[in-house]
DNA sequence: GTCGGCATACCGACCGGTCGGTGTCCAAAG
DNA sequence: CTTTGGACACCGACCGGTCGGTATGCCGAC
């Protein structure tokens, strides 16, 4: 209406730069860290990026998916990432840190994300719940084989199961988001090597 | 009508036995658990709790309310168990450590309060969660007090900040809910326990 | 002309909360 | 002993409002 110029989709425009549904996810996950998934409107999302419903359910198939697809977005950049470390030719202990560090950092670079993951997750539908939860388990069995390693030859404790530790770890880095401000003191990596130094002296064989 | 029995407005009847804000309060802890906040409706509360609104309604200002008091119910108590445990005489090691296997084991105990919170804190109305907030950080302050004990005697490493290793044990601790399962084979004192060790193993001066 | 890419109007379901009533018990009056 | 009155505990129909989702139409590009 009020825009004529001839643009391509998927083109910028200047203010309102990025495809629409990009746009939508964005500011749908903005809105449910904010508000929560259950108390964000669909109506609240479409306007927030500027368009309407017509065009929501022209891109997804109902709220649910908005929801999944900002999930599965996260954790396959998380899956790449860790793999990226865990593989890598350094030794076991470097690898572990830095995996937990890393971790740390990627979930407060996007605390939005990891809130929504924590507060809405047992809101999607049942089967996609059990895609997400089939990924995440994938995650921590990846993360585990580095602590498992790390057991079996002799540098890490034996006397606590490798998915205690694991379950134990990643408490902490999904509570991040509920009191972690960027106005604090610590930096993003600061506290990323805080934690890793915390699991891997955990980890030291006991005295 | 059916019931003709004389009886003193709170004492048990047979089947159902306990007073109706309990039941209510009960039922309701379930189902938010089970469900989230916001899809549980006020009707499937009181329809598991076998009364109507009309008797919820008479007890409670709000659905807001009847989530406030099981949220007040759990911290109350988390509350008087760690000030038992932290006043005693026992040696400061084994104060921290029982206070965080106790925590856990309680947690573990009442999973359902433990998910709620995890889920439906963010619901509450702005005063009521404003007041929730403070006596956690009451919780936390008492907590990190054994822990500042022990960086002061020199039992414990002083280069992690008392209030970084609060938020991350705590972390583990609410997240119990999202993976621990009554049918695995650790029962909670062991969780607890592993816990303790770990959370106490990562306080050790670094070599 | 027809097809993708939206906008707009609208529907039916549901939900939290309210409100006028009802049964029961007890205590004081007669 | 009987009556009365009213406090308490609860019932359940109902209301205003909201929400996810859909049906239909328009419009520029090819």
């Amino acid at each position: 209406m009020t825009r004529a110029s001839t643009r391509k989709p998927g083109e910028a425009t200047g203010d309102e730069q990025a495809a629409v549904p990009r746009r939508l996810l964005e500011h749908a996950t903005k809105l449910f860290a904010k508000k929560g998934f259950d108390r964000t409107s669909v109506q609240e999302i479409v306007e927030a990026a500027g368009v309407t419903k017509g065009a929501m359910y022209h891109y997804f198939g109902s709220k649910d998916d908005l929801l999944y697809e900002i999930y599965a977005r996260v954790l396959r950049e998380q899956t790449r990432q860790l793999e990226s470390v865990a593989s890598s030719a350094a030794p076991l202990r470097e690898r572990l840190a830095a995996a937990a560090s890393d971790v740390v950092v990627s979930s407060i670079d996007n605390l939005d994300d990891n809130t929504i993951f924590l507060q809405s997750m047992h809101q999607l539908s049942p089967d996609k719940q059990k895609a997400v939860r089939a990924e995440r388990r994938k995650y921590h069995e990846r993360f585990r084989g580095l602590i498992e390693e790390g057991q079996a030859s002799g540098e890490f404790r034996t006397d606590k199961p490798a998915d205690v530790v694991v379950d134990f770890f990643f408490g902490s880095v999904h509570h991040l988001g509920s009191w972690y401000r960027r106005s604090g003191s610590l930096t993003a990596r600061q506290i990323g090597d805080h934690y890793a130094d915390l699991l891997l002296d955990a980890l030291r064989p006991p005295a």
